[in-house]
RNA sequence: GGAUGGGUUCCCGAGUGGCCAAAGGGGACAGACUGUAAAUCUGCUGCGAUUGCUUCGGUGGUUCGAAUCCACCUCCACCCA
């Protein structure tokens, strides 16, 4: 089985432009393609991560990957299939943005000599001339063309600015670029992306009268229709600071039944056969598939000791062995005490499970809120000293939140 | 440039002088039931340990009292140019 009939069998092939050719350079591994990202933030999120994928998947079956940072689109911002206004970034903004995403991207992607690319479309769009380029590539575009077009549909409705409506073409202009200076044959991206790639394969038509292909991959959407890799917190970063191992590690761990086979194909490197076994399990053991999906993309994402731990305090959380070692910590200073005790309400807000007293308070009163498994009837409570001191205390916020408390002191520090 | 409609708490959306920290829904959070799932039911949702404080695009004003009235500004939508 070739690379494509993998990408197929995994779900991930949503659109292409040329079936036959497309399967052939890629099996062969003759293709040449990239993959673009705008640094609208510092960090890549699980949307960026399923493209890493693809990179690498390709990468493997012998292609040759560019991995394009948008410092130049990122200053225009893709209207496609958003309803309002990207905010407009700085060009420090972006400029840094750009420099996290090189640096979590070479985690994933061999950028050794001969191997992967990486360019930055800054470098021929910062400097474009307006005239000069409005005659070279603005002809090629039909403006009743590109209105009709999916990506705009949305903004149809709510009003699209002439900024936002030159993506499009610059990111024609950047595939032609690309086309031109490195030979680069093929454009992937999220299916989102297709009329953007479709414009680029055109202009290049146009312009040098040769084929180029586009290939889009599905998003990775839940069984609801929303996307993947949101939390009301935001996205699910791939920085560790961002958002961490262990918060990583649950929020595949509690996706939803519906979706779960659906990520292990199109987001682990599991071998195919294995996965169609998990497809048969049913009930709770199914739950057991959930384990498989976040061990597996934890080690992929922070490697495998990060994944073994996230695996350790998941167990020692939700079987009921508090002893483990393994689970986030909160570390309290002398500072934070008050003749050597700690409000139970104050611990919950420096902990960030709860917003506010009062948002702790409630907690409490609802019985949501655990000392050591015992629950705390008394808003009152406080932790003192000599436990935090000795092994810490466990706090626990409903069923999923877990964090050890204890005391940083100097002398732990030593022992640290 | 001109006309019109609009900006309300995480989101949608009521509220047109006191009874408004602001209806209703969604989401989030907690509880019950479960499989760390879904569905369902319950509670809860500005900050503050009572009285209190801050919020309804911004700034000023009218008033005993304003999310609600006035002025100016600003942003958005839509129509005309």
């Amino acid at each position: 089985m070739g690379v494509y009939e993998e990408l197929v069998e995994r779900g991930l092939i949503a659109q292409v432009t040329d079936e036959e050719e497309i399967k052939k350079l890629v099996n062969t591994g003759k293709a040449v393609f990239y993959i673009g990202f705008d640094p609208t933030a510092d960090s890549l999120h699980v949307g960026h991560f399923m493209a890493l994928c693809l990179m690498k998947r390709l990468q493997e079956a012998g292609n040759r990957p560019i991995a394009l940072v948008g410092g130049g689109t990122g200053m225009i911002g893709d209207p496609s299939g958003r309803s309002d206004l990207r905010k407009v970034l700085t060009v420090d903004d972006i400029d840094r943005n750009c420099e996290c995403f090189k640096k979590q991207m070479s985690r994933f992607i061999d950028f050794g000599e001969g191997k992967a690319m990486m360019v930055n479309n800054a470098d021929w769009l910062r400097n474009l001339n307006y005239i000069e380029f409005l005659r070279d590539v603005g002809p090629h575009f039909s403006v009743n063309r590109m209105l009709t077009a999916e990506c705009y549909k949305l903004r149809m409705e709510q009003g699209l600015t002439f900024l936002e409506f030159n993506y499009m073409i610059m990111q024609a202009f950047d595939f032609y670029s690309l086309y031109k200076n490195y030979g680069c044959n093929m454009q992937f991206g999220g299916d989102d992306q297709w009329s953007n790639m479709l414009a680029g394969t055109e202009l290049i038509r146009r312009k040098l009268g040769k084929d180029a292909y586009a290939m889009t991959i599905n998003l990775l959407t839940k069984s609801d229709g929303t996307k993947m890799g949101k939390t009301s917190g935001g996205a699910v970063w791939l920085d560790p600071v961002k958002t961490k191992p262990y918060e990583f590690y649950q929020y595949w761990r509690n996706v939803d039944d519906a979706d779960v086979i659906k990520c292990i194909k199109m987001l682990t490197f599991l071998p195919l056969d294995e996965i169609k076994e998990m497809e048969s399990w049913k009930g709770s053991k199914l739950n057991e598939a959930k384990t498989i999906l976040a061990y597996e993309l934890t080690k992929l994402v922070h490697g495998k000791e990060e994944a073994d731990k996230c695996d350790a305090a998941a167990k020692a959380v939700f079987t009921g062995d508090m002893s483990n070692a393994d689970m986030p910590k909160l570390s309290l200073k002398e500072s934070d005490l008050t003749d050597g005790k700690i409000d139970i309400i104050k611990a919950l807000v420096l902990s960030g499970f709860c917003t506010s007293n009062g948002d702790a308070r409630r907690n409490i009163e609802q019985g949501g809120v655990f000392v050591d498994d015992e629950k705390v009837t008394d808003i009152k409570m406080t932790l003192d000293i000599d436990k935090l001191k000795k092994d810490g205390v466990i706090v626990k916020k409903g069923k999923k939140n877990f964090i050890k408390v204890i005391l940083s002191s100097i002398l732990a520090c030593f022992f640290a």
